[in-house]
DNA sequence: GTCTATAAGGAGATAGAC
DNA sequence: GTCTATCTCCTTATAGAC
């Protein structure tokens, strides 16, 4: 094996543990698997790692800065936002459908960041990233479609981030796609009646901003 | 140690199994935490199951028929659909955040099940068992309030679980009770406006009071 | 820097006394 | 039926040759 950078040789050592635990979930991630994974030998994990717990660290560090727009890149805005909201509900689902391990992993990883101490910050700082990326998702959104919301955008935000939430898990105990899909219908109109058009120049809320009335 | 039944003492293990899942996660359950817990020796636990793995069924089984209920039985109805939901909603979130170790169970045993082929198909029927039971709910609902719901009562059990799992899995990742909050009000404007009143003796629906039966 | 070999301990499971 | 003692395998981690 020829050498490698302190920095690649983790790296790859992270990457062959995110294989592992894609295919044989997190339970199964021990050194020796991970190491096989990634065709070298025990002792050169602990020449990058001084130990398994160190390398799970920053695993869960990885994901956490890796993962946040990739599933968000493919969304197109349009000028109708209930159109735009389907979308792109359907473009993430159909990223979570078409490679299911993946979001179990993501979740596993959650669940073990979530069960110690050290790495607790960890999974709300992921949680805080979505969150921060749908925000910024549904403000482009909103001026694509000259609307604006009727309430704060991060709260926009944190219900379409319980929805997407609620769709995974739900499709990865039952898998049933069609029922999702409804779902999604459902969302997108509900979320597009927290928006409002922008043309009419006066900013005066109504009394009701979630009984907003829809232009029909 | 006196004598117990071989269906006692099975009992007593998978419920110390939970306490010991509860307290330090699913991969801390080794048959040695779950027999100390249990206050037996190692041998007792091979007699009462033939593996670790039987064991592990059974819990999973255990959970899946003791579980469904329990936080449904503290939900009032009255005559405001919209208030009723909410209602229901916020009486479930209090569960979640009073115990949030016992969602963590939960999700940690489904994940555990996903990833074993024998017991996937109890994941799913611990979903179906919810739904059913939210179907079930949201009927006597409507009744209590004098509404019909315009889109199938199973679609908008589907909606509202998928609501349930996102705020759950959403605030035990960010512990954010106020903003949760919010997304309930949110959700239950949402799921309210799939109900119309059955006052009027026609069954003739009113002008869309939802995009739901659009179809691409 | 990377390897082989091995230490040290925890895991599930079993044998056999009582 | 329940116990103690033990087997065997697997885990993380390290030592020391090259």
């Amino acid at each position: 094996m020829a050498r490698m950078s302190s920095v690649d040789r983790r790296e790859k050592i992270v990457v062959a543990a995110l294989r592992v635990i894609a295919t044989h979930g997190i339970n199964a991630a021990t050194t020796r698997a991970i190491v096989a994974e990634a065709d070298m030998s025990l002792a050169s994990f602990h020449y990058a790692f001084s130990s398994r717990d160190e390398m799970m660290r920053e695993l869960v560090a990885h994901v956490v800065e890796n993962e946040t727009i990739a599933a968000l890149s493919s969304i197109r805005l349009g000028t109708d936002i209930r159109t735009s909201i389907r979308d792109a509900l359907l473009a993430y689902f159909e990223i979570v459908t078409a490679d299911p391990g993946h979001e179990q992993v993501m979740s596993e990883i959650m669940q073990y960041a979530l069960r110690t101490p050290h790495l607790a910050h960890l999974a709300s700082e992921q949680y805080e990233r979505y969150h921060a990326a749908i925000t910024t998702l549904l403000e482009a959104g909103a001026d694509a479609a000259c609307v604006r919301w009727t309430i704060p955008v991060t709260d926009v935000a944190r219900a379409t981030l319980t929805i997407t939430d609620g769709l995974t898990f739900g499709w990865l105990a039952d898998r049933d796609t069609a029922g999702a899909t409804r779902v999604i219908e459902f969302a997108a109109d509900s979320l597009a009646r927290l928006a409002t058009p922008t043309t009419a120049q006066h900013d005066l809320a109504p009394t009701s901003p979630n009984q907003m009335e829809r232009s029909e």
